[in-house]
DNA sequence: GGAAAAAGAATGATCGTTCATTCTTAATTC
DNA sequence: GAATTAAGAATGAACGATCATTCTTTTTCC
């Protein structure tokens, strides 16, 4: 919790300074998990001394819960489901990606070392499912919307189901691609593409 | 690493001590995270002196190892895909089962506890890694195999991708399970329900 | 020069691990 | 089978290291 900005370049310096510790966080974060990663390397990540860090946040539970919602707004922003898109080939696209670097895509290990966390911290349980509340809410709009403005037209006692498993789905994967970092592209391309649109598909097509 | 034992009840002794140990670390493990359970807690879960553990176990890392391959160990004697099997039910009944008792289903936080550690020691990975690979041509097998037998009879070339979607789909749900744990149960059930099957029978049924 | 920012030393707690010691059980001797 | 001796099991204190956090001092900037 840093102190009240006296002017907007003041401001704009603390946030830089923020962001500028949650990368390093986020970094240690992937590398060692959110216990394993100390405020000590997590402030030489970031160029700079371990107190300076307490100028701007609170303390480390501070730091994790600021990650797990920035996280979560990038995905959010990431996922918008207006435009027709070919589902299958996004998903198999991004498979792999989103490592260390700036990439929004979640890295997976921080995917579920957030997931776990939110057993233990009920302020990360609580963040997560405002998460999960509006992107499921958001699937099932999409499911149902008509197909001219990218929807798929599903009924609207069917949509709900679908949007379960399509979640399940994409968090699947994420386990997969922190267990198997090397699976095979190709599978992974026949896969979806076969089930895929079998979710996105009335019943009994 | 305990030494020799010099007849058997010694060496039941020893497995029974290591076993103890092992439940105290699993129920602390999924209370606060593989590290973020101290040897002090664990001991005390235990019931014994912090020191005696090294008599059992080389170091922490080594009880982490123990504990994954012990829990991927009790997952793959469960999975008998031999009988006929209602998957879809199964997995159902399944859901937010496997807490911190003895049940040998897979806690949801300690799964995804093992699945990020993966990516941090090689031996966890390595395990991973091992059990996933076996886990998954016996998928296959189950797939391919013939009707009367408990099988799906399905094409060699759709089983292996049919397989990757469910271990997608079944990891993704312990991901659900851990984030949503008053998942409605009966969505769910309607969910796998009606994609299960999709997933199980030969492609354009 | 005065306020904000940053560094860095200091704090007490706790970490994983080791070790000297004691308690308990088993083996040996008479 | 009781007494003696050895071995094994367990303890709890102590170790150095490191932890998250705070406090004091220095630097930077307007």
């Amino acid at each position: 919790m840093s102190e009240k900005p006296r002017n907007n370049k003041a401001a704009a310096r603390i946030e830089a300074q923020r962001e500028r510790i949650l990368l390093a966080a986020q970094q240690c974060f992937i590398e060692h998990g959110f216990h394993g990663a100390s405020m000590a390397s997590i402030a030489e990540t970031a160029g700079m001394s371990a107190g300076l860090i307490y100028r701007y946040f609170e303390n480390k539970s501070a730091i994790i819960l600021a990650i797990v919602r920035q996280q979560l707004e990038w995905l959010q922003n990431d996922l918008r489901l207006n435009r027709k898109v070919n589902l299958a080939a996004e998903i198999t696209a991004r498979f792999g990606t989103a490592n260390a670097q700036r990439e929004h895509g979640m890295n997976a290990a921080l995917l579920l070392e957030i997931s776990a966390e939110a057993t233990r911290d009920p302020k990360v349980a609580a963040a997560l499912d405002e998460f999960d509340t509006t992107l499921r809410s958001g699937l099932i709009e999409w499911l149902t919307r008509s197909p001219a403005t990218g929807g798929h037209a599903l009924p609207a006692q069917v949509a709900p189901p679908r949007a379960l498993i399509l979640q399940c789905l994409v968090e699947g994967l994420k386990v997969r691609e922190a267990r198997e970092p090397n699976l095979d592209r190709e599978l992974l391309a026949t896969a979806l593409n076969e089930v895929v649109p079998l979710l996105l598909k009335p019943p009994q097509a």
